[in-house]
DNA sequence: GGCATACATCAAGAATGTCTATTATTGACC
DNA sequence: GGTCAATAATAGACATTCTTGATGTATGCC
């Protein structure tokens, strides 16, 4: 295998047609020199260099070899200034994961901040619920997750992630605007009698656990994991549900009613994968994440 | 300086997706290629790796460098083939310098033998008197000079050159076929009287001096390097002259009758560039020039 | 929870690289 | 022709780096 550096000091020998004064170029000394020189013939199997007088000259393949070295040289340089770039943000792309009401809320402004200040990393953004995007960061298809957990259950699972917790949502109970209930809003108990209308799987899950621990079993009639959906059909007298802080900040029907449930909250994070340090992009993203959630606004 | 052997370590790894499976491929340690993993890092400046599970796989950036390097490697290998084509006779160019008369008769043979054996070598003729041709083998214009000299007298000047003798021709003395001369042929001073016609300023000297010799200055009426022009000099009767074996193999005017002088002869030999050994094509045509000279023919 | 697998780390010997000092050649100048 | 200056090659010492076997740590599977 030739070595880089025998190349770089076989083109530095051509263009200054001297051992020394290429030496001198390279701050190497003439004896280094000289024996990456012969190094370098018994390499390539063929003398690349002749006495000349008190000088040194290139054979045919010393001349041959050093254009090729130099071609090659330039090109192990732009490789490095590209992975150097690359980790340098000033080129790359990065690839997010996230649950719809993260990817309606969150992430566009913090995508804008992150662009805004890294224009030349691409960005790629896909719609996920958090074990999905979790396994699309397991298998490479994705660098960072939006994930989240209700109450208080681990928000991944910890296998090959780093899990960075970013937000804390309130939730809330969803109802028709203009229907009346006996008790207080604020106690999922106050809905134990009516139909509800639940979430994605995971949401399904908490819901009906929320309810076992305010005494009742919830009657779910419809499931939907489009928060907008869930609205709508409440709006529709259909039934009650609970939905989280983002949900409602990203889309807000005219004719519900929430109430906060003081009892209850969302907890979000970002996923990446591996043990930290997580690549530049990363970090960068996720800084971009946390500054745009320090307004949400809750309703 | 990035270093091959890391990068074709990144490249198996990025290959095998796996620091064991690519160490065994490489025929390394395990820890060999882990080493030379974190060492690529640290010269990149960027994490290239990451742990996946019980295997690794690469961050964004060491795929962008894998994706480089086997690029680079590719080129380093072509490198390497050409130059081990042009040193072993399947590829390259030889420069040829030579006397006329040599170009006229042992180089076209030489040139046929040598381009048969190795088609793929370019080749090209000079006509060069031995001085010039010397002075263009060292400022490494042409590869081999063939060179000649008169009578015992040096060939080349051995200065950073390799003289290697290949032939020793006869000289002859060249008369208008009808005229007759008081004496023996064989002997220069026979012709004492008559005037003379030189070649080229070397062989201009010889002659004066091999004259000088024979007991008598010679009258040069004229001079020129060209054997063709100094036999149809001699037909017209204008003088006599003295050539060697090889322009009256090359050409023979029919009007001009030619003795050759067992005093007299001129050495010929190709000098090469520098102290042995020479580049592999300069040797081979050495040695085609060699089978080429066994049979000149003397007139 | 134990076992097998895979990578990282450690320490020691081997290989390689670099330097200083020296030698050998060559060209130039008197 | 002899001496000097310049240039590259060689030799030996020392430092660095590479390679490897042994060991440690984390992970996935049963």
């Amino acid at each position: 295998m030739l070595d880089l550096v025998r190349l770089r000091v076989l083109v530095a020998v051509a263009r200054e047609r001297s051992v020394t004064a290429a030496a001198e170029k390279l701050h190497y000394s003439q004896p280094s020199v000289s024996h990456h020189l012969a190094r370098l013939e018994a390499d390539v199997g063929a003398p690349l260099t002749q006495r000349a007088g008190r000088g040194i000259r290139l054979t045919e393949a010393g001349r041959i070899l050093a254009a090729r070295a130099e071609e090659i040289l330039g090109q192990v340089e732009a490789a490095q200034t590209e992975v150097a770039e690359h980790a340098g943000l000033r080129a790359g792309r990065l690839r997010l994961a996230a649950f719809p009401s993260a990817l309606a809320t969150l992430v566009p402004r913090a995508v804008a901040r992150f662009s805004a200040a890294h224009p030349a990393i691409d960005i790629a953004l896909n719609e996920a619920e958090p074990p999905v995007a979790l396994t699309g960061l397991r298998n490479g298809e994705v660098d960072v997750a939006m994930i989240f957990a209700h109450g208080d259950s681990p928000a991944g699972d910890d296998r090959n992630t780093t899990i960075t917790p970013v937000l804390t949502e309130p939730m809330y109970v969803v109802t028709p605007a203009n229907r009346q209930w006996p008790g207080e809003r604020t106690k999922l108990a106050t809905f134990a009698h009516a139909r509800w209308i639940a979430g994605c799987e995971r949401c399904r899950l908490h819901l009906v656990a929320a309810c076992e621990a305010a005494g009742f079993t919830p009657d779910i009639a419809f499931e939907t994991d489009d928060y907008v959906a869930v609205q709508a059909l409440v709006a529709a007298g259909l039934g009650v549900s609970t939905l989280p802080g983002l949900a409602l900040v990203a889309n807000r029907h005219p004719d519900v009613r929430i109430d906060r449930l003081p009892d209850d909250h969302r907890r979000i994070a970002v996923a990446t994968y591996g043990r930290s340090p997580a690549p530049l992009p990363v970090q960068a993203f996720i800084t971009a994440l946390r500054e745009a959630m320090v307004t949400p606004a809750w309703p």
